[in-house]
DNA sequence: TATGAATGAGACTTCATTCAT
DNA sequence: AATGAATGAAGTCTCATTCAT
């Protein structure tokens, strides 16, 4: 474990040591809650001394708040764009942007976040607030807005768009947290992608006209 | 102004003592976190002392395992007994325990539950095992008898019923989550339930044949 | 454990109940130390309750030294008068007396004594005090004054009666000491009286003429 | 007036810390008793924090452990090592290594060793059989050695050499457990040496043939 | 008298943060 | 820029003491 990090820091270039310790601190954080990670713990994983982390991160709340923002706003570009582009109807639309999404919430990093997020919205109000705005709004808009598109073409059954693109979401946004939280005890893991596909087909099936 | 407080300082109420430390563990612990609630806090919101939570409770840990586990138990012997009740075809049946799911998940001190476990399965192995098995699979069989059952008559299309079953029960427990972490960030509550109405009408009509 | 308690509490008189906690309380501290030895346990073990113990006792402290007053006292009495009783030269008043000591401080519940009093001097200073004046000087007089007659006699050769008094007890006391810390870690117990029969020879050999 | 102290606070010297703490914890163990001295006493007592102490051991019983090992083993191989130099007859060599004895025991902070092994025994089994092993059977071995070789010599006369050897240092310990418990409160203090003198005359005396 | 539930001061221990090197 | 020894605030837990019953 700690090979693979000595091999690393020979071909590390400085310019990345925030960047490292803030991807220290998503896997801690995610893996024993905002509390329970410790400071020296992030250090260690991201190969560098405690003292380091407070060379470029002002406290641990500053940290984490740093930590939630860097992953999120790239993450939040890309998605955005992939809409502007996609060709087809509005289900054809729906599926693909949803395959990305549960991509993107299966095996990247990313997927650490959802968890961290709702388990410390309570203790970082801003944090919560800036996660709202940034990526709950953004993304239900996204998704109402095909939905919408979908009902305007006489696609879709009339339905609330947004309420209809926060049923639509929330079984992936469920199955990230699910990962970082319950899988590890549950026999029946999501590697498979059944759940995936049966959200999708009788999500859009019974959305259809 | 503080003797109505001071006046019950010495109540002797042994009965009720423990239920009452277990709620306020359960409301603390779903607020703050494991770590960051304090035994104070408990004890405050108990109405008691902090050393009177040591009377009931060996540890914080073990506070914490007994909350999760009498907050567990009671609901899911209530939850099997109305299956064995219902009637009617699949699609009414599943859309009944999903409303009894819902209200139990949105309106009762049980709904802070899911968040707790989630964001600590990481740090309490022991707990995570114990809801997995005690709650997790026990309601996703639930829910798979009833979807199978709806295969088995020719109502529902094939599918695997286990995961069906995660799909259809992922989006009332998120709404749950969301309860305790988002949903006051965020001016779109789900107390407008057209979020379940749709979930529920889209999975059956997504899973009609 | 519980059952022999239970059987005496039958039989067991009130006006016994003090003296009942002052046993219990001499077996704790000897076994655990003052701070380490919990008034539950005393009450435990002397077959009542908490709330009792400070019924007698005003605080922990009050009973530590009541309890050490209680069983110095008795004691000094006792030996003081074997002195006047006894007859014949200095050698075998020495070893009589030396003998009923022994028997004393290894097979009655004294023998905890004076290990709970050295260890615990430090933090009271007004019982080290109290022992000293009460035991620790008288006893040193004793044995002072019949070595000192010994010397009177041109039986013994001169030294310090009272230093040769200190000589002569301390093997007596040490043994005592040992046997509530060391001797249950030595396979090589003090049971065997060969000890005092050395210490008794070579001390009464050396200092005669 | 504080300046100097304050002046000192950052100040970084690893190499001595531990030996210091384990200094200062001697010190206040030997004073107070092991639960009672409280970990900022001897941290005080050391000149560092509270957190420093726990920089260098795990916890309280760690650093009591590790004193109580860190002061004999360094006594012990050096005791040991006076026996082969030394030369005479077994009187002779066994009054020249109780000298030894005596002046550690009393003029080096070792001699605060004994009563808190003594005090502690019951709380830390492992640590009385440590001291056991390391310090009484050794010791113990070492005069009875020297007393049997005594016996063969015809110098002695015939007793057990081990019991003996426990009576000859039994006077020696008892003074240095003295030292530190009731001495103070005493004012007859160990410090004039004749209380040595008469042990060792009358023991050696007695135990010639 | 006797009980034992309730209290809260105090001790151990952790860990975010500081700063000399 | 980087380190890691040192700090001390804060939290868990214990237990002597109180008091309603």
């Amino acid at each position: 474990m700690m090979q693979t990090n000595e091999a690393k820091k020979w071909q590390r270039r400085k310019e990345d040591r925030p960047g490292e310790i803030l991807d220290a601190a998503l896997a801690l954080f995610t893996e024993k809650g905002y509390t329970s990670a410790r400071i020296d713990d992030v250090a260690l994983r991201a190969g560098v001394s405690k003292g380091t982390v407070y060379l470029y991160f002002e406290s641990k709340e500053a940290l984490f708040k740093a930590m939630v923002r860097k992953k999120v706003l790239p993450q939040m570009e890309k998605a955005e764009q992939l809409v502007a582009v996609h060709k087809g109807n509005s289900a054809e639309l729906l599926e693909k942007i949803a395959l990305q999404w549960w991509f993107a919430l299966q095996h990247t990093d990313l997927s650490g976040l959802p968890k961290v997020v709702v388990a410390e919205a309570g203790n970082f109000p801003d944090i919560a607030s800036f996660f709202v705005e940034n990526v709950v709004i953004r993304v239900r808009s996204l998704f109402a807005k095909i939905i919408q598109q979908g009902m305007d073409m006489g696609e879709f059954r009339k339905v609330s768009p947004t309420e209809a693109a926060r049923v639509f979401t929330s079984a992936i946004v469920f199955a990230a947290i699910w990962k970082h939280s319950l899988a590890p005890f549950d026999n029946m893991p999501f590697e498979s992608e059944e759940y995936l596909q049966i959200h999708l087909e009788n999500f859009i099936r019974g959305l259809q006209a």
